[in-house]
DNA sequence: CGAGTCTTTGACTTTGGTCAATTTGTGTGG
DNA sequence: CCACACAAATTGACCAAAGTCAAAGACTCG
């Protein structure tokens, strides 16, 4: 760790540590004595226009990063060509943990918008873990909220109707925008129907008549990226799986 | 990768796996003293009947487990009622990662057959890796691989094609039973077609249309749950998603 | 050997993928 | 500010792939 000076470290920390905080630190409760060693690891924010990569396939392990301002996606290509989209990440979100088993990123993150992320030093983050069993505890736990994530994936990808995964994943994305303390009602989609359509396994054409059948149905008013939940409840039906019909009934 | 002087889980995984291991499944390479921490967490042995569940969903995180033998399946029943297959575990493999993030099982995990478990107490792990930097990037290891197992998941589940999934199962199957030292060949399916159907998101008669498709097209051999791999590069051109046709032209 | 489950196979139907054309949206330069 | 060009999204028509229902065959375990 080349001595940085204060002042800049004070920056980051005023600028960034309080999110990195609210990822890290406060669920766990960690005292502002123990939160000092982890604002020390958050490095820099680093900022990325659309399109940008905040690491290739195969970059060592060096840092993880939140998702700061703007939403990123982590993509691995198949031997296909093609490239699968492993997950979505939106402000406040961490990225980067696909290197855990290898050292290396299995695949790379692609800044869907013009964004900026916190940077923070993965080596200092492990020792300052082994010292503070709290901030073990929470990476852990922050880690094991990757999995989980992982896990709704699955579960929408399990889905065999088209139209069911979309509504998990507009639902998904709804749940964590409230867990997030952003707009729940009113939600801006920052990928292409392309990129949705490469997350659930589906043909692009197929998520834009899922939308619009969402919307003829009532449960949503799509315009373009802009979405609206008109009916969350039966949103959430839909995305559990419940019978298609039960909405598609009501709503025409 | 670094394979000196480092605590091996891979090594009890392995051990465990193999049946050499007594009451102790101990990792070999590591001094006496770190040596005796990690004796520590390994509780008891276990005995499961098949079909008989080792954790429950909602229960508490207390232990984390290594298949000893026997296979495992990670369920989660969506709120549709049907069960979401997440995982299948081999023998040697690590079970109960999935409550990481929120210190309760979020599904739970049935034994496939009659099998053993070795268990782990999860805190004392914890509190071992703190004082162990070895132990502490071991374990972020294991639990790396519980995600690219995951993303192999997803990967799968991406893939259009039903007999592509079927492929890329039997592949990735094939491949763990090479990193288990396991048989590579002759395969076991210790899952019903039921399970790999929920697991792989098609109805069970698309996957036994799959498999005899594979075998009519003289890359595999199935007979019932058993299952010889004959064409091994052809599998795996069919996983990665190549031109379906081209192994269907070699073959017929 | 028999009862049960598991698996395969067949016939039919529906869903969603593909190809293609149109409309909408976005950003740029006149 | 408008017009233009390009990209993104929608919509339609058609077809192949996979789901569903149903029945027969194979395997397992008592």
């Amino acid at each position: 760790m080349d001595r940085s000076n204060v002042i800049d470290l004070d920056g980051v920390r005023r600028r960034c540590g309080q999110l990195t905080a609210r990822q890290l630190c406060l669920p766990a409760g960690i005292d502002p004595l123990e939160r000092e060693h982890v604002d020390a690891i958050v490095r820099r924010r680093r900022a990325l226009p659309a399109g940008a990569r905040l690491y290739h396939e195969g970059d060592p392990l060096a840092h993880v990063y939140v998702a700061h301002r703007g939403a990123f996606k982590t993509v691995a290509l198949a031997e296909n060509g093609d490239e699968a989209i492993l997950a979505f990440h939106l402000p406040g979100e961490l990225i980067g943990l696909d290197a855990l088993g290898a050292d290396a990123h299995r695949g790379s993150a692609v800044a869907l918008e013009d964004a900026e992320v916190c940077e923070l030093r993965f080596d200092e983050l492990l020792t300052a873990a082994a010292r503070l069993p709290r901030l073990q505890q929470q990476l852990l736990r922050v880690i094991g909220q990757g999995v989980e994530r992982d896990h709704r994936h699955v579960g929408m990808l399990l889905r065999r109707q088209a139209h069911e995964r979309v509504a998990a994943f507009l639902h998904d994305l709804g749940e964590r925008h409230r867990r997030l303390g952003l707009e729940t009602r009113e939600l801006r989609l920052p990928m292409s129907r392309e990129d949705i359509a490469g997350f659930l396994g589906l043909a692009l054409e197929t998520v834009s008549r899922s939308l619009t059948r969402l919307q003829e149905d009532g449960i949503v008013a799509v315009r373009g990226r802009r979405l609206e939940v008109l009916a969350p409840a039966r949103l959430a039906a839909l995305a559990a799986g419940a019978e298609a019909a039960a909405g598609a009934r009501a709503g025409r």
